[in-house]
DNA sequence: ATTTTTAGTTACACATGTGTCACTTTGGAT
DNA sequence: ATCCAAAGTGACACATGTGTAACTAAAAAT
């Protein structure tokens, strides 16, 4: 029943990423939004109660779908490699770094609806980072791995580092190549 | 003659540096501006044209005491010494690297003077990178850094890992020890 | 064909931010 | 004391964004 849509939710979370990296939480607008959809911004209204539910949605969306492509790193594989499949996935969805960081400026109001979305997030939030910190312990344990450094710190390096601007133009095989070179061993020659 | 400040120009790129690291480009308003300064919107209008102005003038402000400090590295120090007070500088100036990022968002209108202060920092900016990149290249000469890294991608690594969020409220030293040692030497652990 | 259901639009009220201008305040110079 | 120059304010016009409600459009069900 009823008339066709104009507009997906696939396209709708497509261009809500391209905004929301170029212009940030305040830049935002559902006005950009909608003329990127070719329809007007009442059509965007009538599928979500307003700007801040739309990014928590998307938010979830994508958080969903990374969290499906990290929880399928093979156990069995030895250290090295599963970091390098990681480090792979991590660069593939370089992005989700700073949308995360976006979702602690979203004021919640003390909106219910938007409370629980939030709470959801930063419970996939840290199902994304069991994994990571879970190979990093790995990592330690089986001596690949400095003992003292503070796990934290050493995934917030990671996902800074794989965010490094390609300015230059580089393709995007190499960057990803020099970014886990510098990451696994920094920027000084091992003597 | 006339009448006492209410707040000093220091005072005000103090406000704006905080404000501007909080909410982005888009966030900013001179109006939070003036509420912490404890004055009107309208006095800061004395003494810029805009919001753009300003901006543009206080980054030329926060840039310049950064070039100040970066040119004061004594050129005779070894490489690995060299490499350390300059990594502790960049450390001191973290922000920097966030408030250039924005001025790439600044509209200039096609205003002159806009236009004009825009090129007087990027002209700073690459003032700025030429100690930086000559180090790097030092360091390639003399053996303690791979030649193939690109130069652009190994600052960007720099610049990008420095500013890891610290949320876990870990004392400045001790996040800038283990920083250095994830940029110089990487996660793993040289065998 | 006409009714129903869902999609979309136009137009509005409201809120927030910008930049300006006529005005007031205040302190030193005369 | 009064004049004047710099500092600050309040109020305004304008622009842009939010969210809503009454409406129209179109496709499927009857």
């Amino acid at each position: 029943m009823g008339r066709d849509r104009k507009f997906s939710t696939f396209d709708l979370f497509l261009c809500t990423k391209k905004l929301i990296i170029q212009t940030g939480y305040e830049g935002f607008t559902i006005g950009q939004l909608a003329t990127q959809l070719n329809v007007s911004r009442a059509a965007i209204y009538k599928y979500y109660q307003n700007k801040d539910e739309l990014l928590l949605d998307f938010m979830i969306e994508e958080m969903k779908n990374t969290l499906k492509s990290f929880s399928s790193i093979p156990e069995e594989l030895p250290f090295l490699e599963k970091v390098n499949t990681l480090l792979q996935k991590i660069f593939m969805y370089k992005d989700l770094h700073l949308i995360l960081g976006i979702q602690e400026v979203i004021p919640t109001k003390g909106a219910p609806l938007l409370e629980g979305k939030k709470r959801h997030l930063s419970l996939m939030h840290r199902e994304l980072y069991k994994p990571l910190i879970h190979l990093v312990q790995q990592g330690k344990s089986e001596g690949y791995i400095e003992m003292d450094l503070p796990n934290d710190l050493l995934l917030g390096f990671i996902f800074q580092s794989i965010s490094i601007p390609n300015h230059s133009g580089m393709d995007t095989e190499k960057a990803f190549f020099y970014t886990k070179k510098l990451i696994l061993n920094g920027i000084l020659k091992n003597k």
